[in-house]
DNA sequence: GGAAGTAGGTATCTCAAAGTAACCACACGC
DNA sequence: GCGTGTGGTTACTTTGAGATACCTACTTCC
């Protein structure tokens, strides 16, 4: 992302945030609960398995979701919200409110329809 | 940003807010009121003038500050929040909060000690 | 007369983030 | 023994956002 950023910490959230699809994982995560990871990405179309694991990999670092490793075979890895994630999917929560004000769903966007209505 | 991004609300308005500078600029416009483009490039220290045009267009077109021009010579553009802007701000204030519990200002900050304090 | 401030626009360059693809070990089913 | 699914890692390529530098036209200050 950017290349100089300012030493704030606002923006260090925000950065965590900012990348593409990092929102919806946190949606994902806050509605379904613990997933693991195969069906993280089912969940999240179009990301690929390198962008997930990276940022599943951030998300973890900043204490936002949790993992765990289940040693079976094959191993089986879930990810979930932890409490700070519950506390930014709030505040997330109250932005995506403001976002369907603004913007609201396009008629072009019917196949989000379903998606668009199970948002809390 | 992201080269491709899903068609949802949210993302159209985490987009808007994720380049670098973009909420640096808001806050100021917040607690400053309106501004004018030198003053504004003086605030943010480190912004290049190109890049505080662009995000100041980008801000513009979705309705989150107003632009003002007087005819004077030479023209004076100022710029403030609109009511969009003020609702955003509210939402960031809040993010702002959990940024700061959660990445407590370093001592190594210091020279970023008074805009810290003065974030309300 | 020259510098500086006003609010940008234009052109070029670069580098880091994203995409793509292949690969791993292991177990299961056929 | 061959394909499938699991949860990734590694290597290579691409692209686009940000940086940098230079330009406008006008006025005021020194």
């Amino acid at each position: 992302m950017p290349r100089s950023t300012p030493p704030c910490p606002m923006q260090a959230l925000l950065d965590l945030l900012t990348g593409p699809w990092t929102t919806y994982i946190l949606w994902v995560l806050g509605t379904a609960g613990e997933t693991r990871f195969g069906a993280l990405r089912r969940a999240v179309p179009g990301i690929s398995a390198r962008l997930l694991t990276v940022r599943l990999r951030v998300l973890e670092q900043h204490g936002v979701i949790a993992r765990r490793v289940e040693s079976t075979t094959p191993p089986q890895v879930s990810y979930a919200l932890t409490r700070r994630g519950e506390e930014l999917s709030g505040i997330l929560d109250s932005l995506n409110d403001v976002a369907r004000r603004w913007y609201p769903p396009t008629p072009a966007a019917n196949q989000r329809a379903a998606h668009d209505a199970s948002v809390p």
